[in-house]
DNA sequence: CAGCGTGTTGAGGA
DNA sequence: TTCCTCAACACGCT
């Protein structure tokens, strides 16, 4: 499900939802998702403590507590959060944790594969914490500096698209935004990242601010499993250009849409309209 | 039945 | 050492 605005739009939900209220019991079901801390520890922590914000670093989600500690959650591929009533939540295969809030309802998590992360710390040591201390910023930060984006890439010799992947270069994209972006900027994904001069980093990062926060608008893209209740599903998939397997032509041009592999990944692209440096 | 995937990490190679 | 690539994680879907 996950890229920044899919986590942003977890996170005005969520917002909506909890913020202020406490966590009362806490059930794990699968124990692996809790990583750098004992379950025993992981409830001391939770239980009874209140949630007084909620932030996002990258594609982290970070919930603050009254009590100085932060849990961190990556959904990675498929962690989902669900608010019901208490009592009307059926815990099924794919239910991680289930957490009672002093309002009467009930906070779910279900990840279908397995890949999401639940981390506990000291809320002032936050950026220190070892994933997070790595991100660099992302686009939608106010004090984004392309100039510091265009002194990273002039000094990889990944391929553009990976380096945008790349977490430590620039944050909260993944393999959809990164497909639409570089087609508003008309450069093909294989471009090696050095070869890319000042003013084309200018116009990926103009391109990622405003392609991000046009899908946060539209509550993010759902193409398999975003989607959870409490808030309609996202609707960008409607307004992608290029990743999607149901657009067989470029918009812009008619051309073909090619798809292709980069390092591993799944890639659709304009060979006509994206320039190769 | 085989292949694939919206993310990240660690092992191993250059 | 540093940079890069790719398998692995786990499971449902096509």
């Amino acid at each position: 499900m996950p890229e920044l605005p899919e986590v942003q739009v977890v996170i005005n939900f969520l917002e909506k939802e909890i913020l202020n209220l406490k966590f009362k019991e806490i059930e794990i079901f699968i124990p692996k998702i809790i990583k750098n801390i004992s379950i025993k520890d992981f409830k001391k922590y939770i239980i009874d403590s209140k949630i007084l914000s909620i932030t996002r670093k990258g594609k982290y989600i970070i919930l603050n507590l009254n009590n100085g500690v932060s849990w961190i959650v990556h959904l990675r591929m498929e962690g989902k959060f669900f608010i019901n009533n208490k009592n009307e939540y059926s815990i099924n295969k794919h239910t991680v944790a289930l957490f009672e809030l002093d309002n009467n309802k009930t906070l779910a998590f279900e990840d279908t594969r397995r890949f999401a992360t639940f981390d506990i710390i000291q809320t002032k040591n936050i950026n220190s914490f070892e994933p997070i201390k790595k991100l660099s910023k992302d686009p939608i930060d106010e004090s984004f500096n392309y100039n510091d984006l265009f002194q990273k890439l002039s000094k990889s010799n990944k391929k553009i698209k990976t380096a945008l992947l790349d977490q430590t270069i620039i944050s909260g994209i993944g393999n959809i935004y990164v497909d639409e972006i570089l087609f508003d900027v008309k450069i093909h994904p294989q471009t090696i990242a050095k070869k890319i001069p000042l003013t084309q980093c200018e116009q990926i990062y103009n391109s990622a601010k405003r392609i991000l926060l046009d899908s946060i608008k539209h509550n993010g893209t759902t193409i398999n499993s975003f989607k959870f209740n409490g808030i309609e599903t996202g609707s960008y998939q409607n307004y992608l250009m290029v990743h999607n397997k149901n657009i067989k032509e470029c918009k812009k041009c008619k051309n073909k849409i090619s798809f292709i592999k980069v390092n591993g990944r799944g890639t659709f692209v304009c060979d006509k309209c994206q320039k190769l440096f």
